[in-house]
RNA sequence: GCGCCAAUAGCUCAGUUGGAUAGAGCAACAGCCUUCUAAGCUGUGGGUCAGAGGUUCGAAUCCUCUUUGGCGUACCA
């Protein structure tokens, strides 16, 4: 796991604030303590004092809860607050800000002049930067995702796959590590094989442009095709295993087969992930890495860590941590999945020494790697330790589970395609086609926002169901509801900026923005850089998403109750303009955590 | 059988250092466009936070047990 920096983190405005409130109300509790119990001793027992957020704006912007102490001093929660309020406000040095008392809690009201002013010279100042932090700075992490098989295409899995790495990728960078995007590409095992098998039987020299589709799903074709063969001959099985130990011996014939198929499913794949947005620094393959495994097996073998059964099988005991046995190399000497993987984490890590490495990988491979991790660190390498599995959970469909037996696997080419489709047709119903410009890549835009949305909003961790028509819907918590209020802000930009001239000589005022709404959006911007702090220390986009949300739902509320540009005074409408653009800039940094794209116009 | 994970509104999901009346969206119903893009905004109804115990001033949140579901426990990946 990674672990992020100490006190060395840079804090936040938000998180400034509250520190000084917080020390300021800590050190009035052992002063009070001292004059009435005689001593601040008797403070030691009750835990330090919490920090939270009022549940109501009106009750004020931060809440110290007095209950932990009531015992000590023997006095009401309610009355305490009221003591300790009117002792702070007597104080001639309080930073600004109101002090209130709500029940038993004490709260800050704090001064949003001051706090917008300072929000408005760090955005400007930032820019793309802003929200970004340090907690991470000087840290090298790899992350692992996405690993097709050369044998299908990518289906709804991999989306959610992609997704979740390329966001996690995105959310450390923000927090200041140095991070390397690897791929891992399953190119070699028996499941190859049976593509290969059945393309020599079934092919008649079939290929993409012949067959006018992408090569990823050619090749799945002959997959499927060869699960049909196998139920009417099952003697292939044994074809399969006999042709990998060709291709682990190097066959010519074997090897061509498997270059010219690899190629295309490797062509149709990156076709894909140019779609979708996915990007990789580096590329590593199982056939490349699976020799290195095969020889540190063997090396395992000799120092003992390992045991050959007779048979010639090379096996692990997991008693140690309560596991059964495990095999490592079959009894023909091939290599299987974790024999390959140990392989590529030891290529990995001779590449480039990282600090940590997160796999992201569906929970259903959780075993795999706890058996993984603990054979590294059996081999005796020290970076073991630094290995982390993100699981997360299956993608479901409103009808049920994914089957690929019963064909109700979603591709991911078709899905991207029909939500294209769709978002092409509300363009149109809306007759927004000469203001979106391109309407193919603005309905491309639209169905990625949709689709990463959909699949980051939700905990990693637990299963989720994906509903493709819901995830596009224009109204609701959409990726193109977020979207939406991106484009609404560039849009008032730009017509601002037609009248720009006029409001030259006026200096962005604070203490104007005094309406409600104003105040909860000066205070969610403040609080970026703690979400993104967040999303990183969990491993969690959806911190983002429901941060995005919050923010559009707020703004949009604001300016379809109070004139921007046609607010009552020039200042005021320099003010509300400022705001909107922060507003626009957090929105920006945020959808490129999340992977969704600006649209200046939608 | 054993192990890991989950369970919050009809549906999909938020909700962590334990804290104020548990929140959104969809669906339903009712309003709002001569006004910065109505892909929007507002309101109404909707909860045994799976169940039972426990810890605590205080539990959706922590602990124990139970129930239900998912995943794993391959010489597949």
């Amino acid at each position: 796991m990674v672990r992020p920096h100490g006190a060395n983190g840079e804090t936040t405005m938000m998180q400034q604030i509250r520190n000084t409130w917080k020390e300021l109300v800590e050190k009035e509790l052992a002063i009070y303590a001292t004059e009435v119990l005689g001593t601040a001793e008797a403070l030691q027992g009750a835990p330090s004092l919490t920090v939270q957020k009022p549940p109501k704006p009106e009750l004020g912007d931060v809440a110290f809860p007095m209950f932990a102490y009531a015992k000590s001093f023997r006095m009401a929660p309610n009355k305490l607050a009221e003591i300790l309020r009117d002792r702070l406000s007597a104080k001639s040095d309080l930073p600004i800000g109101e002090l209130l008392v709500a029940g038993p809690y004490l709260n800050v009201r704090v001064d949003i002049a001051a706090l917008a002013t300072e929000v408005h010279q760090s955005v400007n100042r930032e820019g793309d930067a802003y929200g970004c932090g340090d907690i991470f700075a000087g840290k090298k992490i790899m992350v692992e995702f996405s690993c097709p098989n050369t044998n299908k295409p990518l289906h709804l899995g991999h989306l959610r796959n992609d997704a979740i790495g390329e966001s996690i990728s995105a959310i450390l960078k923000a927090n200041g590590a140095d991070v390397l995007k690897v791929n891992l590409i399953n190119n070699r095992g028996v499941h190859i094989c049976k593509s290969m098998l059945a393309y020599q039987k079934f092919g008649n020299g079939e290929t993409p442009e012949s067959a006018g589709i992408k090569g990823d799903h050619l090749v799945g074709k002959y997959y499927v095709k060869f699960a049909q063969w196998e139920k009417e001959d099952p003697g292939v099985t044994a074809m399969a295993q006999d042709m990998l130990k060709k291709w682990e011996e190097g066959d010519p014939e074997v090897l061509s087969l498997w270059t010219l198929m690899n190629g295309w499913t490797l062509d149709g794949v990156a076709e894909t992930y140019k779609n979708t947005g996915i990007s990789f620094d580096k590329y590593y393959y199982e056939s490349n890495t699976y020799m290195l495994g095969k020889d540190t097996v063997l090396q395992g073998v000799r120092k003992g860590v390992f045991y050959k059964e007779d048979d010639g099988s090379v096996w692990i005991d997991l008693a140690e941590i309560n596991l059964d046995k495990k095999v490592l190399l079959r009894k023909d000497g091939t290599s299987l999945y974790l024999t390959q993987d140990i392989g590529t984490a030891i290529s990995r890590h001779g590449d480039w020494p990282f600090d940590s490495l997160i796999y992201v990988v569906a929970s259903e491979q959780t075993y795999h790697f706890k058996v993984l991790f603990h054979v590294l660190e059996k081999l005796g390498y020290p970076w073991a330790s630094d290995l982390h599995h993100l699981a997360y959970g299956m993608v479901n469909l409103p009808e049920g589970k994914m089957k690929s037996r019963e064909g109700t696997v979603v591709d991911a080419d078709d899905l991207f395609e029909q939500l294209t489709l769709l978002a092409m047709s509300e363009i149109k119903e809306k007759e927004r086609e000469n203001a979106v410009g391109d309407v193919r890549a603005t309905s491309e835009a639209i169905a990625l926002g949709a689709l990463n949305y959909f699949l980051l909003q939700v905990n990693p961790m637990k299963d989720m169901v994906f509903n493709p028509s819901e995830s596009i819907s224009f109204s609701g918590n959409t990726g193109p509801y977020l979207q939406y209020m991106g484009a609404r802000i560039h849009s008032m930009i730009r017509k601002f900026s037609e009248v720009a001239k006029d409001y030259e000589g006026i200096a962005f005022d604070g203490s104007l923005l005094s309406l409600q709404e104003e105040r909860e959006l000066v205070k969610l911007i403040a609080g970026f850089g703690e979400v993104v702090q967040e999303a990183g220390r969990d491993l969690n986009p959806s911190a983002i998403a429901a941060y995005l949300y919050e923010l559009s739902r707020l703004f949009s509320k604001y300016y379809h109750d109070h004139p921007i540009l046609k607010a009552p005074s020039a200042p005021l409408v320099r003010a509300r303009v400022s705001l909107v653009s922060m507003v626009l800039q957090v929105l920006r940094n945020a959808y490129a955590l999340v992977g969704i794209p600006f649209l200046e116009s939608m």
